[in-house]
Order: C-alpha cells, then sequence, then structure tokens
DNA sequence: CCGGATAGCGAAAACGCTTAACAAAGCTTC
DNA sequence: GAAGCTTTGTTAAGCGTTTTCGCTATCCGG
C-alpha cells in the first residue's frame, strides 16, 4: 500500500536510471536487449504496477474517458425504472474505450448537487460523454474549457459540442407509415412522453410528419400522456378506452408505455392487434416476448455510446477540428402488435 | 486544456498562498470569511477544476473505485448475450460509491490479454472489484498488493480475499422443494449451465438438496447441460422431449435458458405448467412478461455491487481488519409457470 | 586517425496538488 | 502586561512519473 514499489526502487535494484525504466517500460525499442530483460524482470518480481496519479500528471493524460448519465434519484421503490437503456450506453463506451486500451469512469449525476462530483470528475479524465440533462449548459461550458465534451441526446443546447444522437422522428415516421399503408389503419393515436421530452417531441412530430404525407388529418396534440413509464401507459390507456372512440392503432412514445397499455387491453379483454393494433419505441429486451410481440422501433442505444467515446477520441486527438454531429438512424421492428406476423420467432 | 488554471494561478489572483486555496477547498471551517469567499469566487471565475492526477498523487487516494468484469469476447453476432446482470453490479456499485461521493472506473477484462488493462486500473484506484473469472489467482494476488481488492461471485479461490456471493444453492433449494410440497411433483428435471461454472454447481446442489429432504432419488448430474443460453436452453428442452418422459416439473440453471425451454414447448404445443412446470434462475426483467410468466429465484445483482463497494470502503479505511465474506440470500419468485397463479400482475 | 553519427543511458526539471512545520497576529485570562 | 490559545497564513518538502537535455561510448567512412 504505502510501500508500493515505484520506479525508482526497480531502477535502483537493476542498477540504472527511472529514466531508463520508464523508457524500457513505454518504448518497444529501447535500450539493449539485455537492459529491457532486466528491468522486466525487476518490475515482474517487485510486483511494480504504474501509479497512475504519476503518470497522469506527469504526462498530461489519464488514459480515462468519463461518462456522467442522469440519476433519476429513483425513490428506492422504483427500483427497475430507472433508464434501463443507460446501460446499454455504458456498454457501447466501455467498448470502445477498451479497443483503445482506455477505462471508463462513470458517475451518476443527480438533478440538485450532482455538480461537484461532476467536476470532480471532469478533473480525472481525458474527455467527457455527459447524458444528463441535470447539467446545466453553464456548467458544460464550464467543464468543456477543461476537457473535451460529447453530448448525448437531444439536448437542446447541444448545438456547440461535439454530440450524437438519434434520429427519432423518422423513426416514429416510418412506423406509422407502416401502419397507415400496410394496414389501412385509418385512426391512430398518439401517447407521448413527458411533457418537455425533446425525444417524446420528435416522436410526436414524425407521428405527424406520416399523418400529413397520408393525406389523414394531423392533430395538434398528442391523444395521451404517460410518463414513459408502464404506470403512466396504464393510465393512458385507460383514459383512452373511457373516450367515445379507440383509435384502431395507437403510437406509444416508448415500450414501457406500450407495456402497461398491453396489460389494461388484456384485462379489458380488447384484443391485441384485432381490436386495436398497438407500437412502441426503443426495442428493450422484454419487447419480442410480449404477447403479442411488440412492433416497435430499436434505437442503437449500445452504438450510441460507442460512436459517442469515438467522437470523443477523434476530438482528443485534434481539439481544433471542427465540430460533429453524428445522427442514428432507427430500425423498424416489425412484430405481431401491430397486425403483421401472428407468431414466429422474433 | 494546457491552458488550464492552476490553485497556484487562483493564489496569485487572490494574493495568497497556494496552501490557503488549497485549505479552503476542502476545510469547511478555514480562514476568515473574506478570504473564503475570495478564494470561491476567483476560483469559479477562472474556471478551475481540480487536477485529479495532482490531487492523487500528493494526497495518495484517488477518489475512485474500480470495478473489474469479465468480457465473454462476444463475437458481435450475440450482441444481447453478454451477461446483463453485469449491469446491474454496475449500477450497484455506482450507487454506493456515489454515496461516499466517488466514481466509478468499469473495465473488461477480456478472456486473454486483459492483464495489462488490469494492472492499469489497479494503478488508478483506491480499490477494486474484482468479477472476473478470466484473471488468474496470481494476477489477483499481484494486484491486491497495490490495492484492496474485493471478489465477487463464486470464484473459487476467493477465500483469501474480501468477498460477497449469493446463496445459489438455498434458492434452487427453496424452489425445488416448493414445486416438491406445493405442488406434488414427483419427477423433476435439472438443466444445468456451463461444464465447471460453480454457479450452476451450487445450484444443482440446491436441486439435489431438496430432492433428497423429500425422500426423492438423488441424480448423479443434471438431467441435461444448456450452457446458460437461450439458444442453450432450446437444445437442451429438445433433447429431453426427445427422451422417453418428460419430467412432470423442469428447474432450468437460469431464466435465459428456461426462455428457450418455453419457445420450444410452445412450438410442441405442449403446455406450460399443465403438461410440464418450469422454473428459472435470475428474475431477469422479461421474466414477469413471458407467457406464462416464469416462477424463478431472484438474484439481488445489484446489492451485489453495493455490498461489494461497502466492503471495499470498509477495507480501505482499516486494511488490516479481518477478512468478510457477505453471503446474500435469493428471493423465491412465484409465477404461472410452476402451477401457481395463472395469472395476475407480478 | 579523425570528425561525426548514433546507440545507450543519466541528471534533473517539471507536472499541480497536499501537508507538515512554522510564524505572526489577535484573543483571552489571570 | 505576560503567558498561553486560536486563528490565519506562509514556506517548502514531497508525491511517482515523464521528458528534455545532454553526456559518453562505440562505430563508420574517408
Amino acid at each position: 500500500m504505502s510501500d508500493r514499489p515505484t520506479i525508482y526502487a526497480v531502477a535502483q535494484r537493476c542498477g540504472v536510471s527511472t529514466t531508463t525504466v520508464s523508457r524500457v517500460l513505454h518504448d518497444e525499442s529501447f535500450g539493449s536487449e539485455r537492459t529491457r530483460q532486466l528491468v522486466l524482470r525487476v518490475a515482474a518480481e517487485l510486483g511494480w504496477v504504474p501509479n497512475g496519479a504519476a503518470q497522469g500528471l506527469a504526462s498530461r493524460k489519464a488514459g480515462v474517458v468519463g461518462l456522467l448519465f442522469p440519476d433519476l434519484g429513483l425513490p428506492a421503490a422504483a427500483e427497475e425504472e430507472s433508464p434501463l437503456y443507460v446501460d446499454q450506453v455504458i456498454r457501447g463506451a466501455e467498448r470502445t474505450a477498451a479497443s483503445m486500451g482506455q477505462a471508463v469512469l462513470i458517475a451518476a449525476v443527480k438533478a440538485s448537487g450532482g455538480k461537484s462530483l461532476a467536476y470532480s470528475v471532469a478533473g480525472k479524465v481525458d474527455g467527457l460523454v455527459i447524458m444528463s440533462r441535470s447539467l446545466s449548459d453553464k456548467d458544460i461550458a464550464t467543464i468543456s474549457q477543461t476537457v473535451p465534451v460529447v453530448l448525448l441526446a437531444n439536448k437542446p443546447g447541444s448545438r456547440s459540442y461535439d454530440n450524437v444522437s438519434v434520429d427519432n422522428r423518422t423513426g416514429v415516421r416510418e412506423l406509422t407509415s407502416h401502419l397507415i399503408s400496410h394496414h389501412s389503419y385509418a385512426s391512430l393515436g398518439f401517447v407521448a412522453g413527458p411533457h418537455g421530452s425533446p425525444d417524446s417531441a420528435e416522436r410526436f412530430r414524425g407521428f405527424c410528419e406520416a399523418l400529413g404525407t397520408a393525406g389523414l388529418p394531423v392533430p395538434e396534440a398528442p391523444t395521451a400522456e404517460g410518463n414513459f413509464t408502464e404506470i403512466g401507459g396504464r393510465k393512458a390507456m385507460h383514459r383512452l378506452i373511457e373516450q367515445a372512440e379507440l383509435p384502431r392503432a395507437i403510437v406509444f412514445g416508448n415500450d414501457e408505455m406500450a407495456i402497461g397499455a398491453l396489460s389494461v387491453l388484456h384485462d379489458s379483454s380488447l384484443r391485441v392487434p384485432e381490436d386495436v393494433a398497438i407500437t412502441g419505441f426503443d426495442d428493450i429486451a422484454v419487447a419480442r416476448h410480449l404477447h403479442p410481440p411488440l412492433t416497435t422501433v430499436r434505437q442503437p442505444m449500445r452504438e450510441l455510446g460507442e460512436q459517442a467515446v469515438s467522437l470523443l477520441f477523434a476530438r482528443i486527438q485534434d481539439p481544433r477540428s471542427s465540430r460533429k454531429s453524428v445522427y442514428l438512424s432507427t430500425e423498424l421492428v416489425v412484430r405481431a402488435s401491430c397486425g403483421c406476423e401472428t407468431s414466429g420467432t422474433n
């Protein structure tokens, strides 16, 4: 612990200078074969492990990239509620970072007071991917003066940084068009996520575009709102059922709400897709296991993380290159809930 | 970037020494109100962010804990195959680390060649949680001389380190006893995970214990083997169907295999649980959405991560305290697939 | 043999921060 | 008004690497 061997110890044991040790450890081709072997052997014998802090300080690079993601401060009750897609993003980030030999420092930043952790992380990494909506523009600005920053997801003010986001709109547009042209559903509903969510807004826009293109009446506002949660989906579905006429097909802003709706419909003895077609968005893992399997739009979450880190490395290498924006496209995943297949593997 | 303000810059601007700045930044109660405000204001104005490397080097603590998990080197095809429970562990670790104001450094260590990354990570953290089976005992030993280490899951040689694991055996024993006593199933099968997996072995042992207690014949070996994957589950199920008599109930070593089996049974027009009861292990997110919902055993993955980090902090605080072992218990989750409820919410 | 490459290595100065060890000044308290 | 605190601040010594110079041999062509 406190008696960890340093390269100085290694150097002494070998009868060489610390410079030589450091060089041998980094340059594949340095020094005589004899010295190399000696140093390497002694280092291993002593159990020497590089002191990251010292390396970082001297070389001005941490060998670590950071990932800040939102912490919804789940009230313990909502255990699994936390946005599962974050995991995928983390994995993606980890993966491409690993391919560059870097590790990933992750931290959830809380809606309130996460600032100091965020700053602390910023000082420990070579670059930062920020997923958090909870970090103010000002904080992001300050941090970006310290290390390169890549923004994830459709943060409104993201235009001044490298950023990667998903083409929500086209995704829902394609989905909706499929519903209209393939199944000739004439009355469609849209259940939105929480008010003010840019993602939700974009998805609704895609929905409207498809309706417009098909010459159908374009609604002013979403048919209902469901907070992106399963419970929200249930409530929304209940409301829709109580209303005059049920749309022939309902486009949900995400899968979780669709799941809630599915269970309500089941309890109400309404058949999916015969009585009403249902679709989601995200293609979370459970989607294909639902009954009926859910037609949805796949978001490339893992790729989101991968791209973000790629962008970050590019920026680190060339800090003054022009700002880049990556726009990932989604994939329509057709399953039974929209009226297509009635069974099948996928 | 290269012109990041240092505390020296802050100190100069304030007309005080770097010591004073450092102290103000750390001691809540240091200096006159006037000096404090001045320093804080100037630091903010300059956009000062602590240099983690320098802090770490000077204070001998990184403010970061590491988490090493296995990278199965998924061949791109098996996208989602990667052990999803890892995500839960990461989240758990992140959560309790955050409560101590620390961030988490994550890295997947590959079966081959992950060594150097592992060592590099070890040098950057105050402590390390190791989930990886791919790190040799020797490497773990070396690393543990550098930083405190906590082992996760039932690694065979884990007895010499702090470690936290899940009581697989009791979990399956309870499950199996439920099957026997509650449903009076007389013929039971067990589908194991990959040969050599300690987890799988423990689960099988639990299965046998329950049989023994009930006075039923105890098998020598698992009825079939399925590699812990959905595909493996399918294959195993096929094999079982082809054999002479199908057990009345089948205990699968994990949920994924049970999922595979479920789809095979569906295709074979065998009813669950009427013709054959099915259970899993893990309680992954999809389990409750299957048809029928899967009776299984919940593994407290998130808690696993939490406990591991707690242990780590304890060890960091008192490096010479006695070795601790945490054994987490599982929870039986009864759903329809074992023949209990036929519908329901949960 | 001599001038200049070049290979092999070392001395020492950073890197930005923390943390003793002190010193000076302002308070009590008797 | 001296002795002893407490408060406020300073000086300087690291922390373990990397990295910039620069030195000494050795080698080679001419």
